[in-house]
DNA sequence: TATGGTTACGGCGAACGTAAGCATT
DNA sequence: AATGCTTACGTTCGCCGTAACCATA
């Protein structure tokens, strides 16, 4: 089946279903109610074409062609996982990405920043020099430090040593 | 991020889009508006708090994030579909499971079908005993032939050698 | 002017919850 | 009775399309 046309969602009810080999306790962890769970079975049982579960009177049981599918569909949610995993570093709240001019950087900023690591053991800050006008939507930055006659678009800014520094935002924070 | 509140749906835009390095071609693939991908790949951002594209005036680049965390992704997606593939073995065309009481598929079932198969190269069949009533929700058969006096819920049967033989088509095929 | 991403808004359908039912222990 | 899957039905909300907008080449 092609990516585009998999049931990404009922995979995942389907994961959490055989591993409790309970619609009730899956759902649970879903946080969606056990009907809600088998529904989703049922439409990917009809999907595929597969019967998924034997189901008992008391729990449920794993066809032999769910137990043959499980190891791929688990690995590939732990890739899934590590691939958001990857996108979130440098979201953590140990690492700040400030951009700032190249020339402010080096002998305004550096200085200052070492001292400041010394005293924040675990404190990840990455520098980036920026050439022209920050986007906030063009690269990860947590907080940048610019200078020029005015804030932008009126972005809440703050004067710093006769410069303007600008506590801009990045959108995640922005908005709520 | 736990398995459960993966955005799914959001990762599948997105490893389109990064394929494509355009909002409008993975529109185009994923068969929705480039609008709807747009939305999603913003969700995706808010939710992660990551920019994933810069957006250039003729198309897109990936940010450092999103080129990371791409790997992992399409890993993932290359399992699913290992894993749906798994879910669908026996459900080609070329291979039928048939269920039937065991002395009626030793003496009567298994020599016609070792000629049938003899005359149609390719074609699988499996063979189940059966022991008791057949449940088509209880495991993946296509053809039960079983006897007794009278079908079941009004499926429909067939009369075969003064024994009843029923072609009960499993849900796949009876649900349209 | 053409291309392509962005935004606002409204509609529709999939997903969900509720509640009742059924089977088993 | 208690557990747990199933089904019907009504509602809601997320997804999508439309259309207008904006920026660049």
């Amino acid at each position: 089946m092609k990516r585009t046309h998999l049931p990404l969602n009922g995979l995942r009810v389907f994961d959490a279903a055989a591993r409790h080999l309970s619609f009730t306790r899956a759902a649970d962890e879903l946080a969606v109610t056990p009907a809600a769970v088998g529904q989703h079975i049922r439409a990917l049982e009809d999907l595929l074409g597969v019967v998924l579960f034997r189901r008992t009177t008391r729990g449920l049981e794993l066809t032999a062609e769910a137990e043959a599918a499980l190891p791929s569909l688990r690995l590939g949610f732990s890739h899934f996982e590590q691939s958001v995993a990857l996108l979130q570093v440098g979201q953590a709240s140990t690492v700040v990405t400030i951009s700032a001019p190249a020339s402010f950087a080096a002998r305004w900023l550096a200085p200052r920043l070492a001292a400041y690591r010394a005293q924040n053991e675990g404190l990840s800050l990455r520098l980036f020099a920026s050439t022209g006008p920050i986007d906030f939507t063009q690269a990860n930055i947590d907080l940048a430090i610019l200078h020029g006659p005015q804030a932008p678009d009126g972005q809440p800014s703050h004067l710093l040593q006769g410069m303007r520094w600008r506590p801009l935002l990045r959108r995640m924070c922005v908005r709520r």
